[in-house]
RNA sequence: GGGCGGUUAGCUCAGUUGGUUAGAGCGCUGCGUUGACAUCGCAGAGGUCAGUGGUUCGAAUCCACUAUCGCCCA
């Protein structure tokens, strides 16, 4: 056949490169769906809002950002696509403790601390970091694809999430629900600050009971030459001991109770008390009470009256509390306290042991336990209403099971630290009067004491824990406290909220308490979708320290942002954890560039004149066009039900799957025969399919088919009349659902099972790929639709002539090479390609393999729990098999018999 | 110590009301490139679904126990 001239139809294809090529078209299709203005809510629909979690200003955006973006991204475009009222709520958080430190570092390069500049010009420093680090940040999120409403765009630290935050503070300060107290805390010597509970990471490690004897001594300290051994892990707290306390019925110390000890290190006389709390398992079952630097120890103190003894500075090291230790640094005052404690005799054992020690979550560091007046929130009554709200059903978890894990930690909760020792982030709203006692705690700042009206009144200098401000996110943004913004009245409360497991605790159970406690009893969000950890190829976790990052972007420039989209979604099943790989980038790049080639193709076919209208269900639509479109409307009826139960992987699954094995492998291929002849009427199918792959697709790989779809649109413009994708319909099954032709199916997949027969035999025959063979199809009931897709089943199993009949006389038995199928067989005529006797064994082994599951199926029928008890269609279902196999042994050893 | 999750092909993983002969990607084997795609096509090999016991007509799926790995909480 000679090259003909290309035609004027070909020309949107021409335009288009032999691969996808991301780099070319992801910024410049980015840039028009903002210019349209089409991330912006609709205005009409239902509303839909998801507020997005917003990644910390510290960093540059990971795998899990990644993942976020993508697994929102899907569920708002195809919202949006669907004609809701959708908002997608971008924002960045102000890492209070992060930020400080890392800024405090810059500025340690110039051997400048904060003290030395003071608040304001340290502030200053701050906001200059913010400005660099936000554009950054913003920049990555439109590479990732997000169609964020980016005029709505917030931060913790805007005027109005600001105000959100103060007006919380004092409403709970008013309600006795946020309280200042003198309390056992977590200190991080490294960023030198108190930390919450969340905040400190617990991991067991190496250490040592040192065995310290302890002189009793009486009331006047006198020794009575007795001594108690008492097990420490912490021997550099020995001087901030205040007491020593002992089982109640422990045998061995009863006789001590009401007695004293002399504190090894410092030489104070403590009192030996009795407390429940202490454990005779423990150690050596007595133990020595620190209240200022122990939490157990705290509790014991308070109970029996103890002094607190503070020995430790901000810093970590040892103040003048400490004696003769003061000014060591915490870990050298322990080897010092325990060499001074050996030269006097009184380590009796060192026993190596291992237990568990808090780090902080920030630096690492080992955090100390020690007394400090700090703010904290009581808890206990926001999380009556936090628990019911789940328990209710009115905020529902995905995967259910972290259910379970909010409400235990709900029921278990404790008092939050929320006072935090750093300058940057919302500072506390409570003013101190020099004059009198009173606090004045405030929305605006005052002028005056709320209590004397004095002028003397200082600003507490300490900030809140950056969760605090995050807690009131779903709300905050949209414009509380400002109860009459539009935004409060219609985007909240917000339908999902989808965030990393990881951080229910911090983030989610507080947004749960303080959105409810804020509007009055209105949940912040429907539905908590949980995704997990994107590991590193080797499952370790992505890691600065381990080196092990990938990095989004670096990923983007190599493979395409659609090919990363749908790598972390296909690998993401709700709330487990997935490894990231080259090789399933590739997979996924591939993908991308098969979508754009087989839309190419499908784009070149067309031409000028061709009736591009959607096909319409009519009796003059051929077998395998109907068989498409019932495909299709089964593949949109189940991407609907699995979006709808945020089956996101599943759905993309199903998606691929369909495309790439239904569509381009057989629909594709089949149009071309027909195509070929000179037949045009598949062109509205492969249109119209192609059409709803590309809507279908696009949450999922956004761009590239965004990309095709415009030039698809100029030959067959959008009916809607949307002018990008990202705003045309998504498929609703509700409209295809006539489609459905199970006899279509029926008939098309007896066609391809020939076709599969005739390549298989051809393959183990080892005929070349481009010999034609002669063949027949034994088509039974299957006749009819083999006839009619006659031609395409020459084409595609290279078989000419193709004889087709509608029984095995018909066809030849002598030199022939068969296949049996199900629903009739394959014959061909190989002539001197036939190796009798290897035929003969083929055909023995198929016989076998039908008569074992011949008699499996016998058998299972033939028990009459299985015939009362399962239901009928599964029953029919086997004795169809049944019969099945029986046809084709029975053809198998027809063929046998006439080989002989 | 309490709770949760994983264990399915060489590797990474799907498998959501229990019902064909358990699937995919990658890798592997054989064949294939003049017409969308070698970032591809066709054909194929490969699994006692961690183990044991139980429930059931029927179990990868439900229950119990065991082993092992991991996570969270204390």
């Amino acid at each position: 056949m000679t090259a003909t001239p290309e035609t004027a139809g070909e020309r949107p294809a021409r335009e288009m490169a032999a691969a996808y090529d991301p780099s070319e078209v992801e910024e410049r299709i980015y840039a028009d769906w903002e210019r349209g203005g089409h991330f912006r809510p609709s205005g009409s629909g239902r509303p839909f809002t998801v507020i997005m979690p917003p990644p910390n200003l510290t960093g540059e955006l990971h795998m899990g950002h990644a993942l976020t973006v993508a697994l929102e991204d899907i569920l708002v475009r195809w919202h949006r696509m669907s004609g809701d009222d959708t908002l997608w709520l971008p924002g960045v958080d102000h890492a209070a403790i992060a930020v400080n430190t890392l800024v405090e570092r810059e500025l340690a390069e110039r051997g400048i601390s904060r003290h030395d500049i003071g608040r304001e010009r340290f502030l200053e420093h701050v906001w200059e970091f913010v400005t660099r680090s936000r554009s950054r940040i913003s920049v990555q999120h439109r590479r990732l694809g997000a169609s964020a409403d980016w005029e709505r765009e917030r931060f913790t630290m805007d005027p109005g999430p600001r105000r959100a935050v103060r007006q919380t503070f004092v409403s709970l300060y008013e309600d006795g629900l946020i309280y200042r107290g003198e309390r056992i805390i977590n200190w991080c010597p490294d960023c030198a600050t108190a930390l919450s509970d969340l905040e400190v990471e617990h991991a067991d490690e190496p250490g040592a009971f040192w065995h310290v004897r302890y002189p009793i001594a009486d009331e006047r300290g006198e020794p009575s030459g007795e001594h108690l051994v008492i097990a420490t892990t912490r021997p550099e707290t020995i001087p901030a001991d205040t007491g020593v306390a002992v089982n109640p019925d422990d045998e061995r110390y009863r006789h001590l109770i009401g007695m004293y000890a002399i504190v090894p290190a410092g030489g104070r006389v403590v009192p030996i008390v009795a407390d429940a709390a202490v454990s005779p398992e423990a150690g050596s079952g007595a133990l020595k009470v620190t209240p200022g630097h122990d939490p157990v120890d705290f509790e014991i103190g308070e109970r029996h009256g103890l002094p607190i003894l503070s020995i430790l500075s901000a810093d970590g090291h040892l103040n003048d509390e400490a004696g003769e230790y003061a000014g060591l640094e915490r870990f050298e005052a322990r080897e010092r306290v325990v060499s001074d404690l050996e030269a006097h005799g009184l380590v009796e054992r060192i026993e190596p042991y291992t237990h568990a020690v808090g780090h902080c979550q920030r630096s690492g560091t080992i955090v100390e336990p020690l007394v400090s007046e700090q703010w904290f929130v009581r808890v206990g009554p926001l999380a009556g209403p936090a628990l019911d709200a789940v328990r209710e059903g009115r905020i529902r978890f995905v995967p259910q099971r972290f259910q379970r894990t909010y409400e235990h930690w709900m029921e278990n909760i404790r008092d939050w630290t929320v006072s935090r020792q750093i300058w940057w982030g919302h500072r506390v709203p409570v003013w101190y009067c020099d004059d009198c006692d009173h606090l004045t705690v405030s929305v605006d700042d005052p002028d005056r004491c709320g209590g004397c009206a004095g002028a003397a009144i200082r600003q507490d200098e300490d900030t809140l824990d950056t969760w605090f401000s995050s807690g009131l996110w779903p709300h905050s943004t949209l414009g509380w406290p400002d109860a009459d913004d539009p935004d409060l009245a219609r985007f909240y409360p917000t339908q999902v909220m989808e965030t990393g497991y990881d951080i229910i605790f911090f983030w989610v159970a507080r947004m749960v308490m303080l959105s409810l406690y804020n509007m009055r009893g209105e949940i912040p969000f429907e539905t908590v979708y949980l995704h997990g950890l994107v590991r590193a190829e080797d499952g370790t976790k992505m890691s600065k320290s381990r080196g092990n990052v990938v990095d989004p972007l670096a990923v983007i420039e190599r493979y395409g942002t659609d090919a990363l989209r749908y790598t972390v979604v296909s690998g993401s099943s709700p709330g487990n954890d997935q490894r990231l790989s080259e090789e399933r980038l590739e997979a996924a790049r591939n993908l991308a560039n098969k979508l754009w080639n087989a839309s190419r193709f499908v784009l070149s076919m067309i031409e000028e004149g061709d009736d591009l209208a959607p096909p319409r269900l009519e009796s003059s639509l051929a077998l395998e066009d109907r068989w498409i479109l019932s495909r299709r409307a089964r593949l949109v009826q189940a991407v609907e039900e699995l979006l709808q139960k945020f089956e996101l992987a599943e759905a993309l699954r199903h998606l691929r799957d369909f495309f790439w094995e239904e569509f381009a492998d057989w629909y594709i291929e089949l149009a071309k025969v027909r195509v070929r002849s000179g037949d045009r009427s598949p062109l509205p199918v492969l249109v119209d399919v192609l059409d709803s792959l590309l809507r279908l697709f696009h949450p999922f790989m956004p761009f590239v088919t965004e990309e095709i779809w415009g030039r698809l649109a100029a030959v067959r413009p959008d009916a809607g009349g949307a002018p990008m994708l990202l705003v045309a319909r998504y498929p609703e099954a509700r409209a295809v659902a006539a489609f459905i032709d199970g006899a279509a199916e029926g008939e098309f997949s007896c066609v391809r099972d020939f076709v599969r027969a005739i390549r298989n035999v051809r393959s183990e025959k080892r005929v070349e790929a481009g010999r034609w063979v002669e063949a027949y199809v034994v088509g039974a009931e299957a006749t009819a639709p083999a006839e009619r897709l006659r031609p395409a089943i020459e084409q595609l199993a290279r078989a000419r002539p193709l004889h087709v009949v509608g029984s095995a006389e018909e066809a030849p038995s002598a030199g022939v090479v068969q296949s049996v199928l199900p629903v009739g067989r394959v014959v061909l005529p190989l002539g001197g390609l036939v190796d009798i006797e290897a035929e003969r064994s083929r055909l023995g082994a198929q016989i076998e393999r039908l008569s074992t599951e011949i008699a499996r199926l016998e058998q299972k029928l033939a028990n009459e729990q299985f015939r009362a008890r399962a239901p009928a269609p599964v029953v029919a279902k086997e004795e169809e098999r049944l019969a099945s196999a029986r046809r084709q042994r029975a053809g198998f050893r027809g063929s046998l018999q006439e080989l002989s």
